[in-house]
DNA sequence: TAATTGAATACTATATATTTTATTCATTGA
DNA sequence: TCAATGAATAAAATATATAGTATTCAATTA
């Protein structure tokens, strides 16, 4: 799902995620994706094998662009680690408020999805913990964190902050609360590693 | 949903609870719990204004003695507050876990549930955020905790705590994985306080 | 020979008929 | 008068028929 996509098949990803978006999934047919793209719907198979790829496909490049703004935060040079963790973990509630908040289509995808492909979810959950890890593992060195296993704790805070990506309170709650909520946590986290610095001196 | 049952109704209760237990809500029929406690369907409906009704209340038995067990902890003399508060989200998690674990059927009904009586779910939670705060405080006045706003605090180690309370879990993992997690996130907030305390000095 | 088509097939969803079950209530028994 | 019944009704679930859609593949095109 890293890997680069066929032009013809990016132009599919086009056509097909507008009308995810728009109508939902279910009542999105192949034939109106292949007549958006001028193409007939066995052409489609050629490039995924099922409307489900198609839905998996278009959901990992939304990932994707997810996974690239929490890299940036990471690989920011003008925030301290303390500062990419918070950062971090507001940026990835807001991406999924942004997302999900006021979108039953997408939420009605995310749902399939979750039930059709949860390895996928999965994948991108560790390559974000791969991300978090690297803040910790920055922050170890520079002598601001105190780290054991940075894998384990990139872990451990992600199900920490689990309520906040969990895509079924974006519609209820309002997303202020949910920010206050998550920012104690982060100063938790954060006083928690003081005081494990100031005890390995 | 605290108050005391009639006989007759605990009778209806005990019937019921062990034909959802054995085969779930859907497939248990008020006729059948009527035969089980030898009294007409009509009688049903002096008790419990309706199926939904009975099922409710077996879940709130359930969790009323959930409760009485995180109770107990709170107010366990020989346990300090640090104490407690591990406790309390390690039982917690092990009466999840052996509720649900292997139990399609309850499984089952707790998703019927979650739908149909949302306000009950956030009751009880609430209920045991009440005796989080209790043990929160207790720790305050001893000196061993800094909290300014109990109820809020409790509150947030609940998101915290939250991946581990939520049903869906306890099918795929083990519970020996969740328990050590768990664990790592109390260090934490154990951490956290302790550098709280420091502060305050 | 690789890319594409579109009709044929297999599968899913929707609409309808049928059966089962929840709920009500006039009647009965204590 | 209160507790309980069970047949009558309303609602929900299930089975069946129908229509729509995903997928395949032999034929066609570039």
């Amino acid at each position: 799902m890293l890997e680069e996509l066929d032009e013809t098949a990016e132009q599919i990803l086009d056509a097909a995620g507008k009308r995810f978006i728009h109508y939902g999934y279910g009542k999105t047919t192949m034939s109106e994706i292949a007549n958006d793209c001028n193409m007939s719907t066995g052409n489609l198979y050629r490039y995924f094998p099922s409307k489900m790829d198609i839905a998996e496909a278009f959901a990992s490049r939304v990932r994707r662009t997810h996974l690239k703004e929490l890299t940036q935060i990471a690989e920011d040079r003008d925030r301290s680690p303390s500062g990419k963790l918070r950062e971090f973990l507001q940026t990835k509630l807001r991406l999924s408020y942004e997302l999900y908040h006021g979108n039953p289509r997408i939420y009605e995808m995310s749902q399939v999805i979750v039930i059709e492909r949860p390895e996928m979810i999965d994948e991108w959950a560790g390559r974000e913990g791969h991300v978090l890890a690297h803040i910790l593992e920055e922050g170890d060195k520079a002598g601001v964190f105190k780290i054991e296993d940075s894998a384990l704790m990139a872990k451990v805070i992600q199900d920490a902050a689990f309520r906040f990506s969990t895509s079924n309170i974006y519609y209820a709650e309002d997303i202020e609360q949910l920010q206050l909520e998550l920012d104690i946590i982060v100063d938790l986290l954060l006083d928690a590693n003081m005081y494990r610095v100031q005890q390995a001196k």
